[in-house]
DNA sequence: CAGCTAATGATATGATATATCATTTGTATT
DNA sequence: AATACAAATGATATATCATATCATTAGCTG
């Protein structure tokens, strides 16, 4: 079983168990995010379910279907890059905290990380003294990946 | 002279001295900016010029000299809220580092703080342990300001 | 004032996203 | 199987943010 099968399977396990169900659409739509290796728009990703798996779908349903994958943690929307990536922790059992994200710009490639506990309180405090309260501590960043940096200095 | 003017001043300094031109058309816009205490998009700021400063401009002009604003250090853009804010640091004259943004999603009011060193040094120590090179440490949060948290509690 | 450059205006178009209504599919009940 | 209901998907229109390009105007310089 491919690593993404596995994902998938997982995937479709995670939502029985929260009495939601995924669909053939909504399994195309997170096996392309999962395939793709990166961040897609909603257009970009109904192209590659189209090219390379043989679905085509109106990009409103990718927006739907997106929509029901977010509330499902199964996928995480970036607003820095105003695109989508399949979560990085679906095949995990236990819980996962707020995630940040390092986007690169170069290629879009997407790594979630968890920031350390210390750094976390040390940026809820920077903000607590400011008047302002976190709503989300999903921090996205705007960097460049290893094999980017290395093409460019190559 | 009130705030807004004179802070306009030190603007059209600023300027000067980098040997550029704060015209009529770009005053208007960071003056609006400036007056909405908010961040705004390029087309909500063509409206607010129109409407409230009397200089009516094509929203394209307003990108055109946000851009010019930007490049100056006048203006922010805040990606993760798709709009734009008036540096809070116009009048100060020392160098600042790279700014960090709390975005209150209720009403679109910014704060502009500066990270403590030691939190930014962590942060970007975590990237790094991920692989990746920090491009900007220009973080954004989706924050509530107090007076919003406020206005929803009472 | 001729000629150049910078700034602005106008138009077209692309990209991301939301709202809404119609249709289809799946499921439960009789 | 037939009916009825709910969930999922399709289709269309439209809003919102943004870029590219060419035309026009304003301001400066010799």
């Amino acid at each position: 079983m491919s690593s993404v099968k596995k994902t998938l399977a997982h995937a479709q396990a995670q939502c029985l168990e929260s009495g939601s169900k995924l669909t053939e659409k909504r399994k195309v739509v997170l096996q392309g995010l999962l395939q793709s290796k990166q961040a897609l728009s909603a257009y970009e990703l109904a192209d590659y379910c189209r090219d390379e798996l043989g679905e085509s779908m109106p990009p409103m349903s990718v927006y739907r279907i997106l929509e029901f994958l977010e509330k499902e943690q199964l996928v995480h929307k970036l607003k820095l890059a105003n695109r989508f990536v399949a979560c990085d922790h679906i095949t995990c059992d236990h819980k996962h905290g707020v995630p940040q994200f390092l986007i690169c710009q170069e290629c879009n490639r997407v790594s979630e990380i968890g920031l350390k506990e210390s750094t976390l309180r040390a940026l809820r405090q920077n903000v607590e003294n400011a008047g302002y309260k976190l709503v989300s501590p999903q921090l996205e960043m705007d960097c460049v990946c290893a094999d980017c940096a290395n093409d460019n200095s190559g």
